[in-house]
DNA sequence: TTTCTTGTGCTACCTAAGTGATTTTGGTTC
DNA sequence: GAACCAAAATCACTTAGGTAGCACAAGAAA
């Protein structure tokens, strides 16, 4: 069984979700996959070598990782992107070949595939149909970026929790998934605010009785609730 | 002569400043050329119709333009772009066919070149060594979206007029460009702010000696003062 | 068990920035 | 010229959210 073999057996269900690269057959993924090794990080670590990722080029296939910017004076964090499963990092490098100025820490052990960008760089030339596939990816990020700028200017923190909570339920379990098992810290993280705030912000919404919360936990105890709250919230901007 | 002819001799100059089709000599410009048409539109004329951008794309030649969002609720406006000669729009829609949700506005009366998205879509699968120019200028743009965020979680209203305004200064004339003639509105707009605020902080600047005001005009006297003033500010963040 | 670390809950306090209202100014049009 | 209007300048006021500090609880490790 070659190394390409090998991790597709062990990882189609997971490639086949992964946009960037959807539409190949078997045959594709395999000759695709002789280019990649897999790697294992261990929960915790962090990437903040810049460099790094100009020369490889990775796809997740289990655990969490974050993905996120410190400001230098205050050494304040924002969360850009909570990376999982079937997710691919670093694609700013992949695009243009430039430092892409942020940090990544493992939230889990996690796993990863990696290709060396030449090695991706050659494959997209010879596959350039998959070019298409980047640019409306690319507009999918920068969609994104964009919402993420509107939210930050016309929402209130309690509006941002609420909306973060929310866009991570589960449609069928009604569920808390993704986020449900982070420190109160990481929820702020990912809004843009902190740890005092967010925890004064659940406390309220605890004792109205949409969620209920424990250490490292939050859980929806009423979802009905929780999006009449948000949009409550949304109605009383002025 | 040829109607490509004539834009060819009229915006050569502009549009070989125009990143995302560099690299095109005179002939394969005439032959692109061949699929625009000019238009003209007046001073304050706001495009609101979001599927308009999905069947045409824009080149501008002269003038200002500005890509803005509206809270649905507040009313609030924010400016995520302001285009001038060069810029090109709609990039969201031309990458992935799907509405973009933004308002256009023209702060001038304004030129552009106008091409429809078939025919650009087109144009682009006989020349697919563009889609590489493409992908790069997606990560130009997603860069600015991160820096943006960025912005606005770690950076205080005053930080981010004074970054407006620094990045806004002609490096030869050392004058301001671009947002000069505009009103303390439409800035409070480009920083996510309201006129009342920045009129507050453009009165600290004045009173301090860096810059002078008058009806819909900024100007700078003293550019140095005006970064230490920048430099301060960010030092201070706690 | 004890010790240590990490996260939570809660308090009191401070400040930047948003709000709303009014006056003043400068430029345009009639 | 007078009349008008949009922008600017100021004021007083409110408030969300950041800050600092501490006690306490839950686990992990020793």
């Amino acid at each position: 069984m070659t190394s390409a073999e090998h991790l597709y057996t062990k990882y189609s269900r997971t490639l086949s979700n992964c946009e960037l690269f959807s539409g190949l057959n078997k045959e594709e993924w395999l000759d695709f996959l002789a280019n990649f090794h897999e790697e294992k990080w261990s929960k915790n670590t962090c990437i903040i070598n810049h460099q790094k990722f100009l020369f490889h080029f990775y796809i997740i296939t289990s655990g969490r990782l974050k993905m996120y910017n410190v400001d230098d004076i205050s050494h304040k964090e924002h969360t850009l992107f909570l990376l999982k499963k079937a997710d691919v990092f670093d694609l700013f490098c992949l695009l243009d070949g430039i430092k892409h100025k942020v940090y990544y820490e493992c939230l889990d052990n996690i796993k990863v595939l990696a290709i060396s960008m030449d090695q991706l760089r050659s494959w997209l030339n010879r596959n350039p149909i998959f070019y298409k596939h980047f640019l409306s990816y690319s507009a999918k990020i920068m969609r994104t970026l964009e919402e993420n700028v509107s939210q930050l200017i016309f929402a209130n923190i309690s509006t941002r929790l609420l909306k973060l909570l929310v866009d991570n339920v589960d449609h069928k379990s009604n569920q808390l998934e993704l986020i449900n098992d982070l420190p109160n810290k990481e929820l702020a993280h990912l809004i843009g605010s902190t740890r005092a705030v967010v925890n004064r912000h659940l406390q309220e919404l605890k004792k109205k009785g949409s969620i209920s919360i424990a250490r490292n936990q939050v859980e929806i105890k009423d979802i009905n609730l929780l999006l009449q709250e948000l949009e409550n919230n949304v109605k009383n901007r002025k």
